[in-house]
DNA sequence: ACAGTAATCCATAGATATTTGGAGGATGCA
DNA sequence: TGCATCCTCCAAATATCTATGGATTACTGT
């Protein structure tokens, strides 16, 4: 009844799909994601922050659009572009975790990246039953941006560049957990690493903003802590 | 401190993760893992499934192999694939929802593809009710292999080939409430207009067995009914 | 209207993917 | 041992993707 007519359409489906695959199909795609996860940003602003010529990150930027993976906002001369949604983030976290899982070369370039790391971790709900006891600081080592379109209730704002400068604004006697976007950004194991070297205690929060919004705990924008 | 050394292994998780995304990239290789979604299968069974040359079947699923979203297994002369865990069907499901929610392609080719579809569906929780009621039969027109790998318990198998031929076996008065593989598979909506065309009352459920194993649903396997 | 900034569009060269036929490896069976 | 089957590996042609410089568009401010 349908076979040749429609084998032609259902590869239109598939391909369909597929063209979102590929949208996840490039390092510097998920690259920006990843910074897109945290809050919306320029053009400009995304390419410096992945290190990508100007041209190539807005080439980059419509095959994002392509896939209905991000929207944009004009505002005077400059576009804005943030995540379509939700969904889009959540599949963003689930495409690592299932690589993580299953292909070999993801722990060793993890590892690689972030240093092999036996330190201890704090999970979601350590943290907000420590915070709740009133026992932590907890510091948000992001750029400044990413921390006003988004952070955990209570959190300090030290990006782990100025942290060597700025460390005297932590209590010296409270532990620290330290946040950054997510399960495989550098900023907070550096930052751990920085505050443990000047004698602080000092501990990760064992994913980052991505996942921490992701599963529904509380957020807050702007600057009121 | 970490810059141009960083850059490079940094590049290379995120390629890591890419590679993944590139498994994900081709219409071809999403109509594989969709077919192995419902269970184990062949190289020559899923070329032929897919209407793939036995060789380019092999280099896609050497592809997903790669990216360890399918596993292996000798039996004889023949190779089994399957998908390497539930995680990985998790991860193709996500991204069709995705894809049909931002990108306006796809609704489009489901249409193309489907029918455009007014018609009624049942949801997992309606059809759970009425099983536990009694006053519905539940019917799989995947293939059997398909069903034997894994199907809706009490579900009657009639490959939607031989429907026309084998409609006596099921009871006349009965509401008939038919699935396939999953939400975009042509199999129950082709099943449904012919039950309906032979004056049987015959309804959809809203998605397939994909969908049924991921919400933890129960499943038989063997032809236990 | 003009200049300046931000971003996209276009063309192209270089790099990757896809498809396929044919060769080669592993297993089972006579 | 020899042969058939199932699958993978190899090589080459074709198609697609990526990166980038230069041109173009969209907007702002003077």
């Amino acid at each position: 009844m349908r076979n040749a007519g429609t084998s032609g359409t259902k590869a239109a489906l598939y391909d369909a799909f597929a063209a979102s695959g590929k949208a996840l199909a490039s390092g510097k795609r998920l690259e920006l994601l990843d910074l897109l996860a945290q809050g919306e940003r320029t053009v400009d602003a995304l390419a410096k922050a992945a290190g990508l010529n100007l041209t190539t990150a807005s080439a980059h930027l419509q095959t994002l659009k392509q896939a209905g993976f991000v929207a944009t906002r004009r505002e005077g001369v400059r576009i804005h572009y943030r995540l379509a949604g939700d969904d889009v983030a959540q599949l963003f976290a689930l495409l690592r975790k299932v690589a993580d899982r299953h292909q070999a070369a993801v722990p060793a370039a993890r590892d690689a990246y972030l240093g092999e790391d036996g330190a201890a971790e704090v999970t979601h709900e350590e943290l907000l039953a420590r915070i709740d006891a009133g026992n932590v600081v907890v510091l948000d080592v992001r750029p400044p941006e990413e921390y006003l379109a988004g952070h955990i209730p209570g959190a300090v704002c030290i990006p782990v560049a100025e942290l060597t400068d700025r460390i005297g604004e932590l209590p010296e006697d409270t532990e620290v957990v330290v946040y950054c976007r997510g399960e495989y950004c550098a900023l907070a194991y550096d930052a751990v690493r920085l505050l443990t070297d000047h004698g602080r205690r000092a501990v990760r929060l064992d994913d980052g903003m991505l996942e921490w919004r992701l599963a529904d705990l509380p957020v807050r924008a702007g600057t009121t802590a």
